[in-house]
DNA sequence: ACTATACTTGCAACTCAGTTGATTTTCGAG
DNA sequence: CTCGAAAATCAACTGAGTTGCAAGTATAGT
């Protein structure tokens, strides 16, 4: 995905040290083509290094306060990650009911819907997700 | 929302026996137009009649595998859960960042947005979720 | 360097929506 | 009535995410 960032400056602007597990977070985030779940996150942090669960939950909530990382809410229990920099805009996501996997798709032009959206008069709309659901193609080849 | 429709006949062609519970699930989801989360429709339920929140959850699954009832998952932990019937078609939504309440929207054209969103060669589409997230007219009232 | 301070991580215990399995109750057909 | 299936209940569990606090680590000021 976004390769191009540079995280440890990208930190340094947000007033926040470089710290192993933050950078871990990100470079993670950053070469997976797909969303995460917190869960998995930690599990490739420590294929390297000893980490606590904690540290990483809150790396991800804060990261997702200051608008680094979108977490999202796509099934029932788990939220998945995805870095919200330059490189990585907005867009749908799609997520495979069998490997329930989260793919990212192409942006489409949010401001067009946003207008026929916005509902009952006077509710302001901040945000749209959108989430396409069904078989990706790896699945599909399989059954 | 959706007071055309008969519940009783309806859980009768579903093969399910019309018991108080189940009516009382589908008769909230019907009076209140916006998602509700199971732990609002067993309080509601409980001012009327003893329950067992498993009764409620097991409902509200069985309701949902068989598609008479769309289990949304739109915030962290929870879900919402709405009415499927004929006069509920699936629609966006709307919830608003300080209540967290969950409006329902005008269904749009989605089929259009379908081919548009496919992603990935291969992919095939079962279903598109969209969530816009805001402030709703209430709350912008008090603020 | 040296300490005071703030920032970061770790640990253990907790929360809470939702789930499981085994048991009891209720209902409807015969 | 009565028997078997469907439905509801209970208690105990699950697991992602949280909380509070202690311990460790970096940074600024002297």
């Amino acid at each position: 995905m976004s390769d191009h960032c540079n995280f440890p400056q990208w930190l340094a602007r947000q007033g926040l040290r470089a710290t192993p597990v933050r950078l871990a977070v990100l470079e993670i985030l950053g070469e997976t083509p797909r969303a995460l779940r917190a869960q998995e996150i930690l599990e490739i942090i420590r294929a390297r290094r000893r980490v606590n669960k904690v540290t990483v939950y809150r790396i991800l909530e804060d990261f997702t306060n200051r608008g680094m990382v979108r977490k999202l809410a796509l099934e029932g229990r788990v939220s998945h990650f995805e870095l919200a920099c330059e490189h990585h805009p907005p867009h749908p996501h799609f997520q495979c009911h069998a490997c329930r996997e989260v793919q990212c798709l192409e942006p489409i032009a949010l401001n067009q819907m946003w207008t026929e959206l916005q509902g009952p008069v006077g509710n302001r709309a901040d945000h749209i997700d959108i989430k396409v659901e069904g078989l990706c193609h790896k699945c599909r080849d399989i059954s």
